[in-house]
DNA sequence: CGTTTAGTTCGGTAATTAACGAACCTAGAG
DNA sequence: CTCTAGGTTCGTTAATTACCGAACTAAACG
């Protein structure tokens, strides 16, 4: 059955988000939801709290956590008080990866900066050398995620103006 | 002050290690000051209980959870019964990394399955090319990761040698 | 104006987590 | 065999989290 196929990759999507962002399980299971099955024109609070099976407050909590943290959207019709939630777009997404990178950096150019200062021990230059390699790493991380995200930018203008 | 500055550092690594590997307060300290301050000669149990200022029971649990999270790792000294923890290697820490995008890779793969074997709408077909986008990304990015790796290995084959 | 729809806020509770001290274990020294 | 150093394990506690239902709000309808 399909259905349960789909069940299925929601719930692997929950584990995955539930760890990998290190929110709520109800949070996790809707941005899982959202994802798959929300792709086409959005879900309503209301189908949320038909499918997630948890109680208004819950979702409506939870929705407003993956608000704040841009994982999801919502937009509105005319004429139509429903919000409808949508995963945010995967540039949208990734960009949270590039903080974490941008912070990964900061911190190793401190740990840079204080190993310049303190290196007494052949054991400490190595260390210096290891985090100069890191940091060159880091950097082609962001880089990477750099020219990801402007080609996802790309991609969804696109579709955006096939409407 | 330089302590200061270590300490500073040290507390730094403990908020980002916190929340990027979603692991106890006092786990995320001790990697930090593993890190910095034990990449000499490495710092025994009793030294981390003084270091933390926290009790041996939890000093234990902690440092069994790195170890298991292959954060950490220790050697022994012959004739000596303490056990000098050290924080693993760059090679070892990205290692996980990999992982994540192992995983990542995996379901994006069931995504892809599903998707291509639903699609119905126009829309649909949109997250379908952003599905196969994404999996690029992922894949270079693993080839980033796998690179770097083998490049730290060689470093630390290196010095393990020179000594 | 009262009612309905769509969602939020608040207070409480059950479950989980992070840390603790005390008791325990185990290998080697004397 | 007993003692000690170097940890580990167990049971408890305090704090935090995840979720709930009930009461509330705000906008639109009639």
């Amino acid at each position: 059955m399909m259905q349960e196929e789909k069940q299925e990759l929601i719930e692997m999507f929950g584990v995955h988000f539930e760890q990998l962002y290190n929110i709520p399980p109800l949070a996790s299971r809707i941005l899982g939801t959202l994802i798959i099955d929300g792709c086409k024109s959005g879900l309503t609070f209301e189908e949320l709290v038909d499918k997630m099976q948890a109680s208004k407050s819950s979702i409506s909590t939870n929705l407003n956590l993956l608000l704040k943290m841009e994982k999801i959207y919502y937009f509105t019709v005319l004429g139509d008080r429903k919000k409808y939630f949508k995963a945010s777009p995967l540039s949208q997404r990734l960009n949270n990866y590039l903080t974490l990178v941008n912070n990964e950096l900061l911190l190793i150019d401190k740990i840079i900066k204080y190993r310049e200062k303190n290196t007494c021990c052949s054991q400490e230059k190595i260390n210096l050398l290891n985090s100069y390699a890191y940091k060159e790493h880091m950097e082609k991380a962001e880089q990477l995620l750099l020219t990801t995200i402007t080609k996802f930018k790309d991609i969804e203008e696109k579709n955006q103006l096939n409407k």
